[in-house]
DNA sequence: GCACCGCTTTGACGCAGATCAACTGGATTA
DNA sequence: TAATCCAGTTGATCTGCGTCAAAGCGGTGC
């Protein structure tokens, strides 16, 4: 299985492909210089862990290329995803000294990682990053309600129907197309991995994809392709008001 | 029933019993003052609601004293709360227009409010206000990512008995004692209110409320005051790592 | 005093999703 | 070519919680 291959990934903040989206969204290019000293990139293999909770961690980062997961697990191993790293998305909490989840590489894995003190320092001397941390933040925060919504209150097959628009969506947005009409794109989850999102088993989830093409919602190529080929009637199977999605 | 008296409460920040905790706790004196101009206090009766997911929202605000809800709601009627407003709890997001989520006053309710537009441009100008205000965005995401894992993983039994730990938990901290041993509170919270909270229907809830108190978990005094034994045997039921409740 | 109301409790029953178990199909190894 | 493995599918059965319905209980007003 081969490593991501950091040689071909600029070195360069200028260049990056997350430069307008990450926690240094904002910066200067003189406040990307002083990013710049203390960065460093680490790449991961799929299935790897990034971080254990409860270990000490001592760098930030942000997801370049690939995605991670968030979970917590129980004393008896009841496991639950509280969030889905994407490219562009935040890791680890600046004034806190251990891990509060594991962190996992659902695929391979690319990250811009800061030391974590000179980090801090830094934000405290440039706004700049505070600012946009503080509204990536608010974001989490608006997509982790909605996720309480779906877990407390949706049926399997709206569980599924959320993910998968949700997934369909980022997608979109990352080969800058919107997601209308027919739509395609891979899973970049194992169904297990999906079950631990919803709240259900990996049985449930299998049955309910079943059920979604069975009834011509989706299509599936494969274990992994989804082809879906009206957008609209998968996000009224997920239940959701009907304005969804005005976050990006 | 009473309005809450605002003719009570002091106007002065300095004297204010949120002063230490909420979004204004790093302020210098001299930021207060200019806080203090653009602040007015607003009281809100038990069952009132503060405001409507989607409405025009132009202040943020601060509780002060009593308790408020944020709940989410599907188009066919279903519930689900997503956050429980405390004393020195935020409420509203800094660059947002409109309400994300209904605000119900749960109990007689005071709110220190900030007109949006003099808040915003006071935040840019003193970062001590965005600073406090990430430090407690970033705590309520991980109270919100704790919670996925109760609405995704847990039972009805644990999912009782963990919220009436975190309710003892906080009762505990405003009294200034620790939650340890026998432990008495009120609950905040209608049967139905809970249900909403935790993604249960209201029979539930009061079917686990009885079996907890037929098994001596807790004791029932009236419907609405608690009390508990053995904390430690409370917080067994709730199924949580046995660390929970580092965050105050 | 009684009627009414909102909140709560309790019971009977049904069902969505969990559990347990067998099987499939593609990829990897020998 | 077979042996193994792992992710996924499907089936049979079980059960925790939801649904529907009735009744209790404390407070308020007449």
């Amino acid at each position: 299985m081969p490593q991501p291959d950091l040689r071909t990934l600029s070195q360069d903040c200028e260049s990056c492909p997350i430069r307008h989206r990450a926690v240094c969204a904002r910066c200067e290019t003189d406040e990307l210089v002083r990013l710049e000293q203390i960065k460093y990139y680490r790449s991961y293999q799929a299935g790897q862990t990034v971080i254990w909770s409860g270990d000490r961690m001592d760098f930030v980062a942000s997801v370049v290329t690939g995605i991670a997961t968030l979970t917590q697990t129980m004393e008896d191993g009841r496991r639950q995803m509280v969030g889905l790293l994407l490219p562009s998305d935040f890791v680890g909490r600046p004034g806190r000294q251990s891990a509060a989840y594991d962190v996992t590489a659902a695929t391979d894995l690319v990250m811009c990682c800061f030391r974590k003190k000179p980090f801090e320092e830094l934000m405290i001397q440039t706004p700049h990053i505070a600012q946009r941390l503080l509204e990536m933040t608010l974001d989490e925060l608006d997509a982790a309600r909605e996720w309480m919504l779906l877990l407390g209150r949706k049926t399997a097959r709206e569980k599924i129907a959320s993910l998968l628009s949700i997934i369909a969506r980022r997608d979109a947005s990352l080969k800058l197309r919107s997601a209308t009409g027919h739509v395609t794109f891979d899973l970049p989850l194992t169904r297990e991995e999906m079950a631990d999102y919803l709240g259900l088993t990996l049985e449930t989830v299998s049955r309910q994809m079943s059920a979604l093409k069975r009834d011509g919602v989706i299509g599936l190529e494969g274990k992994r392709h989804i082809m879906v080929p009206d957008f609209d009637k998968l996000v009224e199977e997920a239940g959701d008001d009907s304005d969804g999605g005005f976050l990006v």
